[in-house]
DNA sequence: TTATAAATGCAATTAAGTTGCATAAACTAT
DNA sequence: ATAGTTTATGCAACTTAATTGCATTTATAA
């Protein structure tokens, strides 16, 4: 598994490093979104600004994608194939469960045709999608 | 105009006050989502609390909706018809420029069939596109 | 193994969101 | 119109999330 998690890095271009292991297992493990503040309740021996910049550079570099929601903390998710630094492209739902809050990725379940009014340029489109999950119906 | 929003708020079982009035004033112009910062800079002589609550008991009463977005402070937009207290419904696509920062409901694009695993209960579907919009294009 | 480039931890700051309470204003029923 | 009741507002204060600067430590490449 270590393994997979270096490779994940290097191919990124970045440096292996403790914190930077853990938070990614940390995501493989959970395969759900988590916020900073999961990370800081899972983490306690890395400083909150430590967790705050490995989230940044996950991001920047293309292993994490911010979800976007209502209210409260920031949300991240794996990410695949399709992202690069700096553009991330995802064509997956987000499900958010409004029983236990916990946000996944669908992969499954492709995002359909959306058409945007003329003069406008699509860039992204970000579907999220709340109700019941599996796990609390 | 005055006469509309009065109209909108006792319909909605709110008092008619000066700060609602023009909060509700400044979404109709304004025509776009805004924040709470937004109606601070725009309303200095109201106090952010006031703001604050004043958002609150518009989404409470289902005269707007928050829009979810990746970063920042949260953004409202106006609701319509289908709105109910404590349950939004729209079906709406919210877009996002990248130039100018801009997010406005597309009233007029109508968001398609989701599908979501087995076992999943669907309640409400929000979609958020972001590229170019026609005015910065 | 050493040089260097980058990551970490700590301190401190900004901004958003939130609550309690006293005062002021809006509504209701005379 | 007015008195009484309910609700909104402003102020102070607090919590949490996001963010930056800088000194120190660590990872990597030569």
């Amino acid at each position: 598994m270590s393994k997979v998690i270096e490779t994940i890095l290097k191919s990124h271009n970045l440096r292996v490093t403790d914190c930077r292991i853990d938070v990614i297992r940390h995501f493989l493990d959970k395969k759900e979104a988590l916020s900073q503040g999961d990370l800081e309740n899972k983490f306690t021996h890395y400083d909150r600004v430590t967790l705050y910049r490995t989230l940044n550079s996950f991001l920047e570099s293309g292993i994490l994608h911010k979800i976007p929601n209502e209210r409260g903390a920031a949300t991240y998710g794996l990410c695949y194939d399709t992202c690069t630094p700096g553009h991330h492209v995802h064509n997956h739902i987000h499900f958010k469960c409004n029983n236990c809050g916990q946000i996944e990725c669908l992969d499954d379940n492709e995002i359909p045709d959306v058409s945007v009014p003329n003069g406008y340029i699509m860039d992204r489109i970000n579907l999220i999608v709340d109700g019941i999950c599996a796990k609390c119906a």
